[in-house]
DNA sequence: ACGGGGTCGTTCGTGTACGAACGACCCCGC
DNA sequence: GCGGGGTCGTTCGTACACGAACGACCCCGT
């Protein structure tokens, strides 16, 4: 298993090149430690969600709309860390979902207005209570002190 | 721009649901917090991962690869945090541009060996600079002691 | 010898994510 | 008025990410 894979030693093409990397440790990089701690999270809020059944982005945005009210969907995007062009389709599967509605805002016609329906609204209220245990259990291995630690961190270099 | 949008607050649709949500503050989430945190890093690699020309995705893969000299696709996959899926495609995006070769294994018909070639060797040591500077920027507004904290803490929720 | 259970890599479908280019539209200055 | 600069949302192309289903193949027990 952990053998590099000797056997034919020679240079059929190479050995291992480890100096080249001059002491780089890829698994202690906050890129790939922050991009396996999203990919747990994912998992545990795809395990935990429940019958609401969204992801996280489409749970970050139905929360945000619920919130408001009344939102265009750039601004949405915006406020949920979206570009036009991802919100743009979260939208389109929460609307045909019939969590959400989109008008046209008759002053600006180029606007869609997004607004909740009540269904929407009881699924967000429903998710909410998942995603609390679902932070639970992405925190879980750290105590309350080092859960308040990180989120501070995390918040500065986001 | 902050105004919740009144204007006609009969009952056009639904006024803000606030209450449904119980208190809950969707970017105070572990799950945003990662995400943005994330987002913003791979948005600094993009920026600066130079001629190289990799994502941080096939940064990972090449420079295990780089590092062990000969791995099998799967488990290099395992290494690197991606399904059998996801690295198909990373190993395909990096063949077809010369930084490593796929062979078969003679003994095990099954598996794609994968090995870098001098190109790769080359990308690999030109990217791991590029890297450290972007894991310093994606770190920059936090001190000495609060990076290595952030590591720890990261390491235990991933 | 052979047959079942497990692994290897592939494909398909769905869902983020983002750059770039686009037409529609707003607003402000002139 | 009207023209240019900016914003709104859309589309296209590319790249992760993962579940599910698949055929090929390995290994081990009988």
């Amino acid at each position: 298993m952990t053998g590099t894979g000797l056997a034919f030693g020679r240079a059929a093409v190479s050995g291992t090149h480890v100096e080249a990397l001059d002491g780089f440790v890829v698994e202690d990089q906050v890129g790939l430690l922050l991009r396996r701690a999203h990919q747990r999270h994912s998992m545990l809020f795809q395990d935990g969600i429940g019958a609401a059944d969204l992801t996280p982005t489409q749970f970050t945005a139905l929360v945000k709309v619920v919130e408001l009210g009344r939102v265009t969907q750039n601004h949405l995007g915006r406020l949920a860390a979206m570009d036009p062009a991802t919100i743009q389709g979260v939208v389109r599967r929460l609307t045909a979902r019939g969590y959400m509605r989109r008008t046209v805002d008759p002053l600006d016609r180029r606007t869609a207005v997004l607004a909740p329906t009540p269904m929407g609204v009881d699924a967000a209220a429903q998710a909410v209570a998942c995603a609390r245990r679902i932070t639970d259990a992405t925190l879980q291995p750290l105590d309350e002190e080092d859960r308040r630690h990180l989120l501070a961190l995390l918040r500065r270099i986001a």
